[in-house]
DNA sequence: TCAAAATATAACATTTTATAACAACAGTAT
DNA sequence: ATACTGTTGTTATAAAATGTTATATTTTGA
């Protein structure tokens, strides 16, 4: 009803559902506080998402973020500010970028998924394994060892972050995101 | 009838098959510890009702799930049902568990994350990369080549899915999943 | 700005449902 | 037959949900 309408008086529902208005009151309750409903004086309403904090779109190059995407770049900027990229491509690109500003930079190990810090992150790139993201490719590691033993099977170079930010930042030149998905 | 309506009294229960509310109590008690149903105050419901919301435990040894969980493995069955476990290592022993119930079966490729079918995954186990989840580890891919890579850097066997579940459930004699978290 | 009406909340009473402990019963092996 | 085992029903008690009432808060309209 509630998603029908946008709107549904407390009265209705109780009426609707047979039961007393109290215990419509409580049952909202459970929703409110899950954040799906928003209780108005005299009825219900549906929960705007537009607050939520999720940003969806890569800041760099604006493609869809999904919500597991261990390859994401965090920057922790200034003024409780967040910005969120798609890669460790587009990550590095847009930190370099905005310079000062970076209080931190975040990304997750490739292996393990545990968030680290980017600075002192292990980079790997010119690998034969293509995460089909941004060119040229950036995984990030926590671990060297992990980095290395990942470069035994599938190829590629292991960087540290000014090395990777170099070699990303000349590729730039020749345009770098790829468009897909 | 949980499964045509979804949802059923524990007194239509108690009338359809003639005895009393204690024993359906105490037989739904047996279908509840399978994880097959839940028990509401008053009724009855299917365990995880279609498409809906998340699965914050692991069916099988119930620890945490993240959301991210690339680990993850889920069953599909009959009814509507889906099941997730934490990782392989007890997706693999639900599923052997439920049988001809299990409709279908997915996890992840490790590398790439993107889904795959578990029975024609490739399975890689007594890697030295330690993920943390549960004992034996077990690792999923999609590709035989990253499978085979993959172990060319951090060692281990890689296995089809009858071979990995053969050689988990023998684990399990000795006892499985890891308490951890 | 105020009082009246409408709606919300809190505290308590009532009803419904769940659980635990025990007794009765049937089947089985000794 | 006797003791044992497992299942079921009964009862008393606990827990949860709902309803009722009194009181607080918000809205409305003058």
């Amino acid at each position: 009803m509630i998603q029908e309408e946008g709107h549904v008086k407390i009265r209705d529902l109780s009426e609707k559902f047979e039961v007393s208005e109290m215990t419509i009151h409580r049952d909202l309750k459970l929703l409110m506080e899950q954040g799906l409903v928003k209780k108005i004086f005299g009825g219900v309403q549906l929960q705007e998402v537009s607050n939520k904090i999720q940003q969806k779109q890569c800041t760099y190059c604006h493609k869809p973020i999904s919500n597991e995407g261990k390859l994401t770049y965090q920057l922790i900027l200034s003024a409780n500010r967040i910005e969120r990229t798609c890669c460790a491509h587009c990550g590095i690109l847009r930190h370099k970028q905005l310079g000062e500003v970076v209080l931190q930079a975040l990304c997750h190990d490739f292996m393990t998924n545990t968030t680290i810090s980017a600075t002192t992150a292990w980079f790997v790139m010119d690998t034969s394994l293509q995460m089909g993201c941004c060119e040229p490719q950036v995984l990030t590691f926590g671990n060297k060892d992990h980095a290395e033993k990942f470069v035994k099977g599938f190829d590629g170079t292991v960087l540290r972050f000014e090395e990777a930010a170099e070699r990303v930042t000349e590729a730039m030149q020749a345009g770098c995101c790829s468009k897909q998905k």
